[in-house]
DNA sequence: GGATGTGAAGTAGTTCACAGCC
DNA sequence: GGCTGTGAACTACTTCACATCC
């Protein structure tokens, strides 16, 4: 009985976010053929130690092979297993120009189980095009059901989406628009904001420190909860 | 002597990640007429404890008042020290289909001394164009001298565009493509994964744990900064 | 031989608790 | 009273080093 959907024991949060930079590497070797690839390779295309690697590896279950390194098919399956890859869940996405169409339409952003369920956007000249399959509806309409959205609004229209989205139960919102919100206790705000890399990579450009050295890849995942709403 | 450019002490890579958090918070109550916050404020926004931030802050030197919080234009100026703002540097983004021009046309990409050099595409329909100010041009023409390369081209160009950035001395680059690209060593890649972000939240739903637990987060009231670094 | 997986050691980051100052 | 700034304690993460297995 491979792995009966284990209640897995739970990863440290800086693990999680390796995890599906791992993947990515994994389906580009196999897409190039590779059959096998070892904690070395995965560790120098990741910009992270071999030991770290094997270490965030060896959480989901022993599966290497010693002295062989990863079968690259198991591989993507235990870290899509880990993730909850093998789950679907709906996405109602608010805000639809440049950036909206933009994550609609990538062939990277809604991808490992998630379903675009509808486009939300208040501009008249926008309702009713379609984009991405979906006809964009009226933010006035109510919100369809779903697990996530997100908000690619102007700054100055995120609060009240944000508050749309809590209305109609949505408890995980992705924040793109550069804004603060504040929501229920309960619902996890996760915040997107291009220009904190940009940010980052300058001050270690400025100091010399850091993130300096061959294929170096950074991945930032900035997390934000919880605040309550009014006091 | 009042801080004559110091050669800041080192500061650790989650505060580096969380500063800009805490100056977009700032500039937020600056915005609304407040004069001063104070790290119980700021704490709550951002989803990390209170004692974070005046950690955080303390290594920005003391300009905290003992009672009163923080003056936020201080805070702001600090902040946008520590992370070089005063200085300007040249952008240059590759890619100029939907998330190209999101980001050129965003208020919140190309801010805190980022300057656009110049925009490539290799679609013919697209070159000539007019785009955020600047008319994009061939992707075969020299690349434009600049400090920062930014790749929004489908993941099969990646690497290509990749070797023409580093080939005109480009050796900072953010990476939206989704596929890993190897530079030379000297040179720095950040790689933005707008899936990335949609996979954590999944994971913590899935597994009930983390910065959306079920009412157990309050407690927490926890944000995380993952940063991916390499040797 | 060669690479995994893991105790043990080391390092980095966070939180506690409170002295210090307004 | 309130809130900052910081040593001390704690926790989490990474790295070392090596036994283990193919």
């Amino acid at each position: 009985m491979a792995t009966p959907r284990l209640r897995s024991k739970k990863l440290s949060e800086p693990t999680i976010a390796r995890l599906p930079v791992y993947q990515r590497i994994a389906e580009g070797w196999s897409h190039r053929g590779q059959k096998r690839i070892d904690s070395q390779q995965i560790g120098e295309m990741a910009g992270v130690t071999a030991t770290t690697v094997r270490r965030d590896l060896a959480g989901l279950g022993s599966f290497g092979t010693r002295g062989a390194g990863y079968d690259v098919g198991v591989l993507t399956e235990r870290i899509a297993e880990a993730l909850g890859h093998d789950r679907h869940y709906d996405v109602v996405v608010v805000g639809i120009g440049n950036l909206g169409r933009a994550l609609v339409n990538s062939s990277n952003f809604l991808i490992r189980g998630a379903r675009l369920a509808a486009l939300y956007d208040n501009d008249p000249s926008v309702i009713g095009q379609m984009v991405g399959g979906h006809e964009v509806r009226a933010l006035s309409d109510p919100i369809s059901p779903a697990t996530v959205g997100v908000i690619c609004t102007p700054a100055s229209a995120a609060q009240d989406v944000a508050d749309r989205l809590v209305g109609a139960e949505i408890h995980a919102i992705l924040n793109f628009a550069p804004q603060v919100v504040t929501v229920p206790l309960g619902t996890a705000v996760h915040y997107v904001d291009f220009s904190i890399e940009l940010q980052i990579l300058m001050y270690h450009l400025n100091n010399g420190t850091g993130p300096l050295g061959g294929g170096v890849l950074h991945s930032l995942g900035l997390a934000s909860a919880n605040a309550l709403r009014g006091s």
